[in-house]
DNA sequence: ATGAAGTTTCAGTAATCGCTGAAAGTTCAT
DNA sequence: ATGAACTTTCAGCGATTACTGAAACTTCAT
């Protein structure tokens, strides 16, 4: 076997490899890069929780691309910063709900319904109207749904909370 | 008051400045410019349906340029292509109903269900192994439940045409 | 078969994007 | 106040993207 191929290692390569296929499914989505790379980086991570040096360390990458890619990032609230006092490092988190906020967070919704309620009004009565009023109604009916859903989805997840902590009683 | 702003101008006006807003809001979003631009002009137009050359007329676009837009499109589900027998146009369509396709069509929950599971397979017990399973709950829940939410939508509408036709009569 | 009406493909290009590296800014310790 | 540790900002650039215009292709009519 050749130099530095212990198990230890090997599962290294193999995270390090899952992150490049991660983050090429997330740029594939439309992510940059590097903002995609730090993303799965942090999600592979034992704790969810690296700084802005221990990520350019691991990437590789410099450290104001890291400081674009979590602006990023937290602007999409995939992660969250957390500056702990006493250190000057800023800490960039990662938790198992990330995904929570592409469902609940899309950026096009309120915008595109004050665009639409303009267009109907510009339009008047006409079948281009008519069009934009059924995506006017959906839009809502998906707010609604929305909100019930991920409701549904914490209490579930609080159950399931309670019944592990039952069976270790 | 100046040549050219009749009534029914200064409306075309408005309409042509609504596609353009509706056009940035969707290129925010990340569309591109004049795929944005096809799309709020098909969504504002009488029939919802226009020709490749009617598009690059009005939006006084390349046809190249139309014809990599409409691609886009048609590959986001927003419209559909009827190539007409008869006649070699081909038109492109839009409807009422183009945004279920942004709830139904996520491009990202197969390959991304797919990386979870090898993520997880690969990182053995671990925080960063749970934290992929809870993604992967989630992204479970939402697919069953986004089937659902969808049913009942459709239901809704059917029931608002019944209820429209039994006044009718 | 030939031509006309329409669409797609593709080379070229202008504009935009995403990264680096350096300088400036911020925060904490003394 | 001064300096050290760390992050952000920003000019510069290489790579990518999205459009144009021309040529190639497809489809229908004669």
């Amino acid at each position: 076997m050749a130099e530095g191929s212990s198990v230890r290692e090997d599962k290294a390569g193999e995270v390090g490899a899952f992150v490049e296929r991660f983050a090429s499914t997330l740029t594939d989505a439309g992510f940059p890069r590097l903002a995609a790379r730090v993303f799965a980086t942090l999600l592979v991570s034992e704790t969810g929780r690296l700084t802005a040096a221990e990520l350019a360390e691991k990437l590789r990458a410099s450290s104001g691309g890291v400081s674009g890619a979590v602006r990023y990032l937290v602007h999409l609230r995939l992660i969250r910063v957390e500056r702990d006092p006493g250190t000057r490092r800023h800490a960039y988190v990662v938790d198992g709900s990330w995904y929570e906020a592409t469902v609940t967070a899309n950026p096009f919704l309120e915008r595109g319904e004050a665009d639409l309620r303009e267009g109907i009004a510009i339009l008047g009565d006409s079948p281009a109207a008519d069009r934009l009023n059924e995506t006017l109604d959906l839009i809502h009916f998906l707010r609604d749904e929305t909100q019930a859903m991920m409701r549904r989805w914490h209490e579930r997840k609080a159950e399931q909370r309670t019944r592990r902590t039952a069976r270790r009683a």
